[in-house]
DNA sequence: TCAGACCCTCACAG
DNA sequence: ACTGTGAGGGTCT
């Protein structure tokens, strides 16, 4: 893992490889999962913590441009999850046709690790909206509330995520104005809710699943499945299961062809079905489904 | 369980 | 070009 790092002179700019295999940067910085990513000639700019990040896919695995040189590489290798053996874990799949189809057709696609705050607000503000939409709607909220970025010279000017405190200090109009909609009201309980410490995000990381999950559904604007991307993509249970009108499709049509489940038949078979990783079994499928028109 | 409402934006008809 | 319509990684009442 560890390799050499190099601090460029010029601009104080630092550059590392992260040696990887079966790491698909592409498809996993652009499956939804986390929304400041963009494509840059070859690689992907994007923020961490409150770090600027350029990623680039090479042959040995995944180099990293920072804007200055960091104590260590840990955060980024936490971030991407690169020391996950991704064969140990398609390996617990159940061996059907479906699965076997998304393994084959997305292989290397990871599951990140996010900041838990983040991760929740930013969810909060994906309900009925598209991933286009939910991008645009973090970077302005970013670019208006969150703290200015070092940034290598030649590069575009970037922001962090806005805190919780920041956030809710906020009026609805304030964040109405950056296209979020009826989700303005939620954003700001949240953001009050995390600040006052009502809920304690870095509490929820020790908590068994059900107790995790029956916290974050204190927050307005949350319900199972934004819950479910929070414990997911940002706390790592690795059962949490997030079921989506992509998920729910691909959920019917493959194992319920004949009739509708009910709810709760369909959460216990999500629950027992795909095993000890049923999140990554889920972001497989959603990668499936959602590319399944491309696929002919 | 079952609608309907909720902001806003974009794709797609006509 | 211009207006109408529908639906988008849900949640709340």
């Amino acid at each position: 893992m560890p390799e050499l790092a190099l601090a460029s002179p010029a601009s104080h700019s630092c550059q590392r490889v992260l040696t990887v295999r079966d790491y698909d940067l592409a498809a996993t910085l652009d499956s939804g999962q986390a929304f400041r990513w963009r494509q840059e000639h070859g690689g992907w700019v994007g923020v961490i913590g409150s770090r600027w990040v350029k990623l680039v896919q090479t042959g040995p695995g995944i180099a990293a441009l920072t804007a200055s040189a960091p104590n260590d590489w840990h955060w980024l290798e936490h971030y991407l999850q690169t020391h996950i053996e991704l064969d140990e874990v398609l390996a617990t799949f159940p061996a059907d046709e479906p699965l076997r189809q998304a393994t084959l057709a997305c292989r290397g696609l990871r599951l990140l690790r996010q900041d838990p705050w983040e991760c929740l607000a930013s969810f909060i503000l994906s309900s009925t909206k598209q991933i286009v939409q939910i991008r645009a709607i973090v970077s302005t909220l970013s670019q208006r509330y969150g703290d200015h970025l070092e940034v290598p010279a030649g590069h575009a000017q970037m922001w962090a995520f806005p805190s919780p405190a920041r956030l809710a200090e906020l009026t609805e109009a304030e964040l109405r104005d950056c296209k979020m909609g009826f989700r303005a009201p939620y954003l700001r309980e949240t953001a009050q809710m995390v600040a006052t410490g009502a809920v304690n995000l870095a509490q929820i990381a020790g908590l068994p699943l059900a107790a995790a999950r029956a916290e974050l559904l204190k927050f307005p604007g949350v319900g199972r499945k934004i819950a479910d991307c929070v414990l997911l993509f940002a706390y790592g249970f690795p059962t949490a299961f997030p079921v989506d009108v992509w998920v729910m499709r691909g959920l019917r049509q493959l194992y319920f062809p004949r009739r509708r489940p009910a709810r709760q038949r369909l959460e216990r078979f999500t629950e027992t079905y795909f095993g000890p990783h049923a999140g990554y079994a889920q972001q497989y499928l959603f990668h499936y489904m959602r590319t399944a028109e491309s696929r002919v």
